[in-house]
RNA sequence: GUGGGUAUAGCUCAGUUGGUUAGAGCGCUGGAUUGUGGUUCCAGAGGUCGAGGGUUCGAGACCCUUUACCCACCCCA
């Protein structure tokens, strides 16, 4: 019979098993940063109705998303956590306490054509935090803290958390006349780093329609960091011109003020006046991470704060701030770069029994002494060759084979080899065990995803 | 959606102006070594050259069609 040759769709990551025991202990990672915050776990249906999905409709998210029918039913995969969430927030809301603090982790669809770093599955680590009616801007400064955590714990040190404030860019705007453009204009400044001032000029002028001496002066504003100016600085010398811009104003200097008490170090974070993307229910202050090394693959992490989340589903009035973690993408990007670290324990388990007998009672009254005392352990009973055996352990990264045969057996003994060294050792199993643990616990202690700095 | 590139062994890739039986490294299987892996040595298996059509005495190579994948734009994690 002809077999049909399987294969992976583009945009879709499928991972060999250490890869994917090495995704899963970072995604680990996250779950237990996230809740030293506070914030508590949470999972919605990868499928959604159409209609709640599309609930804003148009532009972007109508052309990438996945629709399906079934029977009767218009439905949909979700192409982000944060519209689950606002739908989760309106249904649930009266049984949710506010502010409600959520981190959730799960795959997202977008039906866009894949690229260098650009999936169509993926995973995002999100974590966002409802209020009820108001919430307060000291969260706003949480937030970045929150990432350059994940990121450090991670093992990560060449990365950068941008800043900016929509609110800053809108007054801008306003104050500069632009009216009705203020869209265009942001989309196109958001280009500023890849296709640099002069065309970024140009496209102000012959797309947004703006004059050359507005685009120059927005354009100059907003690149003011790179030229070594303090943007606060530059910003505050337009004050009392236009509220929305005032009130931007000192967000943002609230925010960049509480995230150094925080303890993000101002080597890793930078306000950005260019920075204006992220998805357009941004209201205020927005984040943007890049990794310094690999910036052509584009955001790792972004964020901001939404006045509205729930606007579509509900009158309640939600304001919101969250940011989303591309795992997959940070995933390949660490290993596009080489950095994923081959000394982080991947082996499925602790130790490898062979049973060397055909009768497997004593070994599997070890396994189960050994599992009662936390070990991770394996059995081999297949009928193969020794060395096939312990070329499995081997493959396999596990740290440490048993061996039970009929000698062991007699005198009530475990041998023991320490497969990176080679040393074998014979005693009982108790004390095979405590060692064993001892062990274990050492060689999983302290060592990073990431591979450290040579 | 638009533009460009690639397709040869499980993986990464060679393959000369078209010419005998299509190669390498890694991986895999077996042996050296039946209670010792990772190193070394020896042997072996594995290919409708993406698919369909055409040109030719002869096509992995040239032409057409098609599919898939990759890269970039748009947009985005």
């Amino acid at each position: 019979m002809e077999k049909i040759s399987p294969r992976t769709l583009s945009g879709f990551m499928e991972l060999l098993p250490q890869r994917q025991a090495l995704f899963d202990k970072m995604a680990e990672i996250l779950r237990t940063s996230f809740s030293l915050y506070g914030f508590t776990p949470l999972d919605t249906p990868l499928i959604e109705s159409a209609e709640v999905l599309l609930a804003k409709g148009g532009g972007e998210t109508e052309k990438q998303i996945y629709r399906l029918k079934k029977g009767d039913s218009d439905l949909a995969l979700r192409f982000d956590l944060t519209v689950p969430l606002a739908k989760y927030v309106a249904l649930h809301g009266n049984e949710l306490t506010f502010p409600f603090r959520r981190y959730q982790i799960g795959k997202v669809y977008r039906g866009e054509r894949a690229q260098r770093g650009r999936f169509r599955e993926f995973y995002q680590a999100d974590i966002d935090i409802i209020g009820d009616g108001t919430l307060d801007i000291m969260n706003e400064a949480e937030i970045p803290s929150i990432i350059y955590r994940c990121f450090t714990t991670l093992g990560l040190q060449k990365f950068v958390i941008r800043v900016n404030n929509r609110k800053v860019l809108t007054g801008l705007f306003e104050l500069s006349g632009v009216g009705d453009k203020a869209g265009d204009v942001m989309r196109i400044i958001d280009k500023l780093e890849k296709i640099g001032k002069d065309k970024v000029l140009k496209l102000l002028e012959e797309d947004a329609g703006l004059g050359a001496d507005q685009a120059e002066q927005i354009v100059d504003i907003v690149t003011c960091q790179e030229r070594g100016d303090d943007p606060i600085e530059k910003l505050t010398a337009l004050k009392g011109r236009n509220e929305t811009f005032d009130l931007g104003l000192s967000e943002l200097s609230a925010v960049t003020k509480y995230m150094g008490d925080f303890g993000v170090p101002a080597s890793h974070y930078k306000i950005d006046l260019t920075i204006a993307r992220g998805l357009d229910y941004y209201t205020g202050t927005v984040y943007e991470t890049m990794m310094t090394d690999q910036p052509e693959v584009g955001s790792i992490c972004s964020g901001g704060r939404y006045d509205n989340l729930a606007g579509y589903y509900t009158d309640r009035k939600l304001p919101g701030v969250g940011i989303s973690i591309g795992l997959t993408r940070l995933f390949f990007v660490l290993e596009d770069g080489g950095y994923l670290n081959d000394e982080v324990c991947t082996a499925p388990a602790d130790v490898l029994i062979l049973p060397m007998t055909d009768d497997l009672r004593h070994a599997i009254a070890l396994a189960t002494a050994m599992r009662q005392e936390g070990l991770r352990v394996q059995m081999y009973a297949e009928n193969k060759k020794f060395k096939a055996r312990l070329s499995y352990a081997d493959k396999l990264k596990i740290p440490y084979v048993a061996f039970l045969g009929e000698d062991e057996i007699k005198d009530g003994f475990v041998t023991v080899k320490d497969m990176a060294s080679g040393e074998q050792t014979t005693a009982s199993a108790a004390m095979i065990i405590t060692a064993l643990k001892d062990n274990i616990r050492r060689l999983s202690e302290g060592v990073p995803i990431r591979e450290p700095k040579k």
